[in-house]
DNA sequence: CACCTATATGAAACCGATTGCATCCGTATT
DNA sequence: AATACGGATGCAATCGGTTTCATATAGGTG
């Protein structure tokens, strides 16, 4: 079998709760049993069993992670694996490990919760997204579990959260395309489902209205997260309305939206001028290269791990929920009017 | 404190050890009891802790992943996303969940490695790539540990790996640019520390030494895996030789070299065809689009979680490797001399 | 009717650590 | 000299399961 600490502490003459403080540093124990122990170890090649070290402790230094719909969906857009590299990075530098649920759907996705809580794999959860019909929220919050939600929660009493002011976000890109002098602007969403589509919805309108524009449902749709999602969006608006801007809350979608535009024999930008949103890679070498709402998805990542494990060590934490900052970037995708 | 096997036991009137075995759905319980039993976890809101079921059992239903370099810059390539939505659809279909350590350099991840195989944390592990001097794989082979190694190694003797034909598919490209009428042909490659970098290079002198053309030194160029690497290689290319066509063998590097190329002055593909590899959802959208050796890189994660978990439950295995096949996608990068 | 054999369940050891409490010993205090 | 005290370490319970081996009961056999 492998050597465990009973052998490490037979080696070195001295009880198996000697080796355990050595192993932990106390201070109890003095420098010269420390070193025999360390001796012994070194010796037998000793390391500690994680699990059972888990088990007596209740400590797993493991963190982890929800992705919304299946995992394999979740992979496939890019913002997901920058929000990764962000939790990564800090998780790395605190000495956590990631555990990665893999579900397909909202049912199998609960089920992975439930695993990694009661379970008790991990010692905190970060949702990397929130619904709006999420039952995971007021399940964890009644199971008081430590969590962190990358998106801002519907109900977000007593929720830890990490988000941009997607509002503001929203405006900033409506406001862009209006100040260029649209008036008729579509806007295309992913499922209302999304916390994160109900708001940047309401920055649209918002926007529209501080400008003495109407809102008109036809300029408005919603769909999969996906360019064929786009696409599809795009093609139902342009059968009933004439847009001369789209405001797109996912840049995988507007390329869905500069493809519906040009099948339907639009010109982009010089026919229909596109905003995107999350500035990712791709949207800078796009046709035309995209103008995008940047929304530091990878601070997102950073400052989602940051704020569960300042939780996790009890520090003091100055506000329940973090907003990161978004910009926009302008490229080649909008024209004035 | 919370439900255990005892609170269970107690209520159902039976033994902790019976209550085990219905969990494990023995057929040596009795119907009867383990209905009662079944009810008694269900009034309780009994759910089994798995870290104190792996101590017991030895066995964690969990993959270990290991990423080459720090995974931060791991998640910044599209082709590891792509590689881990493959593992995380057949971990998902086969009950298994995915631990990712996180590290930043060589070091560190050899002690992830030692955290997850010492510590008992996984039943196995999947090395994302393997590097010649890689200690990892000699270490985890006299460990006696399950791994699976995307990237045939050096010394591949009793390792289970998963790879392209990475000499076959790099003939390929260097075959089209030469039947294309090149005769001046740069490479560039990742660092020559990756086993898939030396690969391609030989497929390369193979190719051209099928067609009777002299491998040049001053052609062939390493840098590091990255838009800036692609750029600082094809920089060092322009300044000692004047290549009509060249094979990258990284979509991302191929960017690099792209830009070089238009700041020296060159067009693309007009003064300079390129291949480049691995078909990153940029390749079709980047100006040029990118003519590319698709390399399965989504299958390449199911084949390497397939063998593994194959491996663990002591399925009879076919071959202790698995080739996954490659493909040329033509596009607009490259044009006849 | 004594003996054997399944079948169903329980008792207890074990997995490899952590931790509260007890103990031992040497030195300081009164 | 008796008491107190603090430092260093050990004992044993505990974490929440799994698994081996023993036992009890019922039914079958000669």
């Amino acid at each position: 079998m492998n050597v465990t600490i009973k052998d490490v502490a037979k080696r070195a003459n001295v009880a198996p709760s000697t080796v355990s403080r050595v192993i932990a540093d106390s201070p109890r124990i003095s420098k010269e049993t420390k070193e025999r122990v360390w001796k012994a170890m070194e010796e037998l090649g000793y390391y500690p069993n994680a699990i059972a070290r888990s088990l007596a402790s209740k400590v797993t230094n493991t963190l982890g992670l929800i992705m919304p719909r299946s995992t394999e969906e979740a992979f496939s857009n890019p913002f997901f694996p920058e929000v990764m590299r962000g939790i990564s990075v800090v998780a790395h530098r605190e000495k956590y490990d990631l555990l990665l649920s893999t579900s397909g759907n909202k049912e199998e996705e609960k089920e992975a919760v439930i695993r990694m809580v009661k379970g008790k794999r991990v010692d905190g959860i970060i949702l990397l997204s929130s619904r709006t019909t999420d039952e995971l929220i007021p399940w964890l919050r009644d199971e008081k579990f430590p969590f962190v939600v990358i998106g801002k929660p519907l109900d977000a009493r007593g929720v830890y959260w990490v988000d941009n002011d997607n509002i503001g976000a929203s405006k900033l890109a409506t406001n862009y395309l209006i100040k260029h002098g649209h008036r008729e602007i579509a806007f295309i969403s992913g499922s209302l489902e999304y916390v994160v589509s109900l708001d940047r919805l309401d920055g649209y309108k918002l926007a529209l209205e501080e400008n003495g524009l109407t809102f008109k449902r036809e300029l408005v749709e919603q769909e999969e997260f996906s360019e064929d999602g786009g696409y599809r969006a795009m093609m139902k608006i342009l059968e009933r309305a004439k847009p001369t801007g789209v405001v797109v809350t996912d840049d995988v979608m507007a390329f869905g939206v500069i493809r519906a535009a040009i099948d339907k024999g639009f010109r982009v930008p010089e026919d229909i001028s596109i905003v995107g949103f999350n500035n990712i890679p791709l949207s800078a070498f796009a046709n035309p290269p995209l103008t995008t709402i940047d929304i530091s998805t990878f601070e997102l990542g950073i400052k989602s791990a940051e704020l569960l494990i300042a939780r996790l060590k009890q520090k003091e934490i100055e506000s329940d929920h973090i907003i990161v900052p978004v910009k926009l970037i302008e490229r080649k995708s909008c024209v004035s009017r």
